[in-house]
RNA sequence: GCGGAGGGCCGGAUGGCCGCGGCAUCCCCCAAAGGGGUGACGAGGAAAGUCCGGACUCCACAAGACAACGGUGCCGGGUAACGCCCGGCUGGGGUAACCCAAGGGAAAGCGCCACAGAGAAGAAACCGCCCGUCGCACCUGCGGUUCGCCAAGGGAGACUGCGCACGGGUAAGGGUGAAACGGUGGGGUAAGAGCCCACCGCGGGACGGGCAACCGGACCGGCACGGCAAGCCCCACCGGGAGCAAUGCCAAAUAGGGACCGCGCGUGGGGACAGGUCGGGCAACCGAUACCGCCCGCAGGCACGUCUUGGCCCGGCGGUCCGGGUUGGCAGCUAGAGGGGCGUUGGCAACAACGUCUCAAGAGGAAUGGUCAUCCAACCCCGGAUCACGGUCCGGGGUGGACAGAAUCCGGCUUAUAGGCCCUCCGCGCGC
RNA sequence: UGGGGUGUAGCCAAGUGGUAAGGCAUCGGUUUUUGGUACCGUGUACCGUAGGUUCGAAUCCUACCACCCCAG
């Protein structure tokens, strides 16, 4: 089912560049992750480490198309200022790309990891995303 | 100027671009749902830890109780309340400003005080000191002898010395310990001792001051009453229990567990059927004149126009209650002991009263942000100037923002916190 | 939101006011040709942190820190 999966240190080599993850306006309704179910459905499902965050996909196939997101960070990241700090990170930097990169009818989860999800320049954040998206796609 | 003490305040700023939350309002829409536009608002001094106190809700009880358990603990005041705050007292620390204290009761009782030490709780008597007796030391000497001495018995006994000896006196000295039953000096004595005296300490205390804690204290007592209650305990005061995942409402859905009740007294006639009561079984009874449906009366019940079938067992159906159990929505949910400013009054103060102005997040996998630029602190580097060699000032460059995120609400406490600002006070030094 | 527990040497741990047991591990030695085993010996603790009560605290009290568990 998986290709061949790459080594750890994959996770931290250079992404696509920018230039091919172009950003373009929302084409379907993106909403948010609330139930515990839906998480945990998610974690079941294909995941992509990043060195900035973990991204879990899965595709619902009930129909419709809505890219639905869901953010979360255990307590390994920090504090309650820590962890809302990466949450929000990952919640703008998905609302940038994942309109255009994810796929529609699928569920996603973005986790973020301690310090890099808080520190790591913007640019480089968004570079991850399109990366773990792009693994992802392609696994399925 | 240096060092220190106390208190208060701030907790980066501004602006682009892209976003989020509930609210209000407008538009699209028949309406709802949904979508869009506009507007003001949108984290903290600790939002944290969850250590106290309340509001609120439910449960329990019926007065306010008692017991148990838990908590608090100098006194007075403040407060809705508090374990909080203010003022005072006492004790301790500091040259001082000031700081610290679970700070009631040890003559209600129980318990503990290791080791060491004579003795550790209603004191004790080891060494020592003193008195007396006896023995020896003096004289004599039965005897024995290893010729150094040992020695029964008798005498003298004033002084002195000695004794694993005996009987008393004593608690000053010694040493132990965290702590040893007043201290220092003098008198006194056989030696000593509050035995007596002076001072200090201690205990009681008329009376005076203070709301009180407490303070002062004439006078009296020769001195007793060790420490620990953050050991049990006693005393006084406080506390019914649970918590917003409380609690109330709505909708949908799963499983059909347990308990109880009901399935409705009848009666006469007509008429039809072949077996008969809600279903099954058993027993009984009846059976072509039974019996139900059906029709007509009587009586009774209530839901008022319908119902009314005998026994036992099992089941079924309906209802009520209890229990298990899944999910979503709404309310609770933010205007209240509310915060802030100013003023007046009372009070030393905490605080209270009144007047006036002003401010106001309500999320729910959880909004209050992301990113960029400029500035302001801070730190580092380089160059220059000055200097009392600690530093200060100017210019340029770089790094770059403490602790930390509302979760029903409020009053406190505790803990974390880069850096900065302000006020008051104390000590020392210098100048005028 | 409420409740409970734990913290002692590198590891597991006993100790409930009076010198901090024991085991494993480490290190040294004996035995063995060597290693292992066996035996003997040795060191290692500011008792989670900070205050307090007490003559004396791992133990009692208070505050804090870290970790774990339970209930709705």
């Amino acid at each position: 089912m998986t290709p061949p999966e790459a080594p750890r240190s994959d996770a931290g080599r250079m992404p696509p560049a920018v230039s091919s993850c172009p950003g373009v306006k929302a084409s379907s309704k993106m909403s948010v992750l609330r139930k515990r179910s839906d998480f945990l459905a998610a974690a079941r499902a294909q995941r992509q480490g990043t060195g900035s965050m973990m991204v879990q996909g899965r595709d619902r196939r009930d129909g419709d198309g809505a890219i639905r997101v869901g953010f979360t960070c255990s307590k390994k990241v920090g504090n309650a200022v820590a962890r809302n700090r990466a949450k929000r990170r990952l919640r703008a930097v998905a609302r940038e790309l994942l309109a255009a990169e994810g796929k529609s009818g699928w569920d996603y989860v973005l986790i973020g990891r301690a310090d890099e999800t808080a520190t790591r320049p913007f640019e480089a954040l968004k570079r991850d995303l399109c990366y773990a998206l792009r693994k992802l796609a392609g696994q399925g």
